[in-house]
DNA sequence: CGACCGCCTTGACCTTGGTCAAACCCACTG
DNA sequence: CAGTGGGTTTGACCAAGGTCAAGGCGGTCG
């Protein structure tokens, strides 16, 4: 973990719908608060139950948010991408601690922001407020979908639904996913095991839903799989 | 569903959290577009999809918020009992659609409040806005130890969490937990089945942790459980 | 008071996905 | 270019929990 860049980071800001609502003033203080850093290959950034005094935004690499059980099974709850942040509805726990570990799946550089500084412009900033809400309100409704996916659906279902959600939003163009992540991450983060995660895609490959080759998953037959997905 | 009375309920309003920011005139505005609503047993009081005008607070009663399967399996989420509020952080969705549907598991009295007028009222009240957020990053903590619970721990894990939670602050006397919920529905919560949390419940007795009478379960072994719900 | 109904329990069996171990496939290194 | 090691795949086996079906146990209501 790494400190020290001079770039102008505005742009990144301002495309950051969390801050989309501050006035030139404002931003400058999350600026002044704010830290690049630098992370290498899996590299821990923060753990559960750590006060949280920061959030994050990604620059550039993978993030991986997850807990670990005390039998040292991991979980990933989420793969945080560039241009997304993450730690930053921590502000308003009640407790203030990380309530997941977060680590770096790719070398990868963040932005850091002081819970504080946020919070002092949350108060005078009603419009960022609800910006907050918002993005809240939308993290309490994937996590819903997730529970929902995991009692009421099983790991095919799953695997399916996440296959089509990585498709790009221009389903014409050859519907093809290269996974930037490895496979036993993914599988984490869709509560399947490695081994099981392997044989689904093998499954799919014999009934002609998709053609895997490596990194590559190429969706065959989309029809089918969103049938899948839905029953 | 019914609607009329004209009891003053600002004792409960100044009892509920979100309100508890507001002064006389705000609440004011929330009463009046504040209905009483009664539910008898079993009655649907809104359904997954549809638009979320209104937010609840439970005066009496118990309301289910669940999901349904397109077999119709149903998954309950959340139960909800006198003084909490539920549905408040949908008015931040992007769609405005209740992620959830309820119902009442027994007759029930509820008041219910108007988004639109709270939203008005958070866009002057900052402290209101921070109470609201507050409430949401404890949903989003519970809902991630409901994920972990799911995929890192056990069913027999999850029932026995479920018990010493139900247990009173006061340590001291007689750990009798007395189930005002039907077991089916406590079983959904957990995401067990009926057969199955009844075994659990048959196998816990049997190991001399707890004595089961109808729904009156006695924790007879403390320190056991709490090293079962740990390990 | 007895019949009915909903809920809960129990038993026998099954299915999904997990476990363990070995082989495989590359990408990198020396 | 062989050697090493991480990630992945495959196979054989296993176990937790689900399914299906049959009773049991109270409540309620005629």
């Amino acid at each position: 973990m790494d400190m020290a860049d001079s770039t102008d980071f505005t742009p990144w800001l301002r495309r950051t719908y969390l801050f989309s609502a501050l006035d030139d003033a404002q931003l400058q203080v999350m600026k002044d608060a704010m830290q690049v850093i630098k992370i290498e290959e899996g590299r821990a950034l923060f753990e559960h139950g750590q006060p949280a005094e920061r959030f994050f935004l990604v620059l550039e690499g993978q993030i991986k948010l997850y807990r670990l059980s005390e039998e040292g099974d991991e979980k990933v709850i989420e793969i945080v991408r560039p241009g997304e942040t993450f730690a930053e509805a921590v502000t308003f726990m009640s407790g203030k601690f990380y309530p997941v570990s977060a680590s770096a799946l790719v070398d990868s550089r963040l932005l850091s922001f002081s819970n504080e500084a946020f919070r002092d412009i949350l108060r005078g900033s009603v419009d960022s407020c609800f910006r907050l809400m918002a993005d809240m309100s939308q993290r309490l409704h994937r996590r819903l979908n997730e529970i929902d996916s995991l009692t009421l659906h099983n790991a095919t279902y799953r695997l399916v639904s996440y296959l089509l959600q990585e498709l790009p939003d221009d389903v014409l163009e050859s519907p093809e996913i290269v996974l930037t992540t490895p496979k036993h991450v993914i599988a984490s983060r869709l509560s399947i095991k490695p081994e099981t995660f392997s044989r689904i895609l093998t499954k799919l490959s014999r009934d002609g839903l998709i053609v895997v080759r490596g990194n590559s998953i190429v969706l065959e037959d989309l029809p089918r799989l969103r049938k899948e997905a839905e029953l």
